[in-house]
DNA sequence: GTGCGGCCTGTAGCAACTATAGGGTCAAGC
DNA sequence: GCTTGACCCTATAGTTGCTACAGGCCGCAC
């Protein structure tokens, strides 16, 4: 299999997995007589592995532990569940950041006067004496 | 008032300060006998705009846009109003990504027998044959 | 033999900073 | 008058996770 089939198969770019491998997430395959990268099954495996876990919102680094918990069979299943606890309060945190967000923006915005900029609620809201207030 | 007295008062880096000199987004200060950076209320105004602007998630690019329309007091409100708009539609979408990715997670995680990681669902889940079912 | 798609390496770019190296300035204290 | 230390200066490289070139082979069809 080379790269363009394992890049369609895996909805990844082609220049997606050659950085994962420079960075050393998937392993360097073998190369044919031309000199082109020869990717097998588990090459297939790992690949979709690091895409779901991406999609999932895990930075490399996590991956990266996630392979290396996965790749030594001995390791407990639990410090696989603690990475994607963490993971998990992260995201909670972000969403709870992201809502405080959207309600402070909403306050500012809808006191649009027709008027002009020197009348304008929002930049009137972001200005250095409305910071102040908060 | 020298750089790091301006960085204390907007909660700013003084690395920070000088990359939006470089960029454009805050003019360059006049300088003292000694070659310091010298601003004045100006410049605390802008910052502090530019500051809350960031808090409230905007992309550097919207507070440039942001700062072109208040720059330009015969534009209308409505414009930035708009800007403003735009990104709370932006910032519910990515609280709407993040809950369906905390709803996938939260099924995945949980499911950690106490077993080793050849039993692990986590793992498991995030293999190549479970990324087909989705 | 030549055209085209695919592959190769290596480097630079994106956001939005942050950190480091290697220096200069200024006020206080001895 | 000299040192110490906090502060400032410039310039450059690093961060994360890719993406996009530039310039050049490989392989196959026509």
């Amino acid at each position: 299999m080379q790269i363009g089939e394992l890049a369609r198969t895996t909805s990844t770019k082609v220049e997606t997995i050659r950085f994962y491998e420079k960075i050393g997430l998937l392993p360097e395959p073998g190369r044919t007589a031309g000199n082109y990268r020869d990717y097998g099954a588990a090459h297939l495996a790992r690949l979709s592995f690091i895409r779901r876990a991406r999609d999932l919102g895990f930075t490399l680094d996590q991956v990266r532990e996630l392979l290396a918990l996965s790749d030594d069979r001995t390791r407990s299943c639990s410090a696989v569940d603690s990475v994607a606890r963490a993971h998990l309060a992260q995201i909670d945190q972000k969403i709870a950041d992201l809502r405080a967000l959207r309600r402070e923006l909403d306050e500012v915005i809808g006191q649009c006067s027709q008027g002009a900029i020197s009348d304008c609620r929002i930049i009137e809201a972001l200005g250095p004496s409305s910071h102040a207030r908060h």
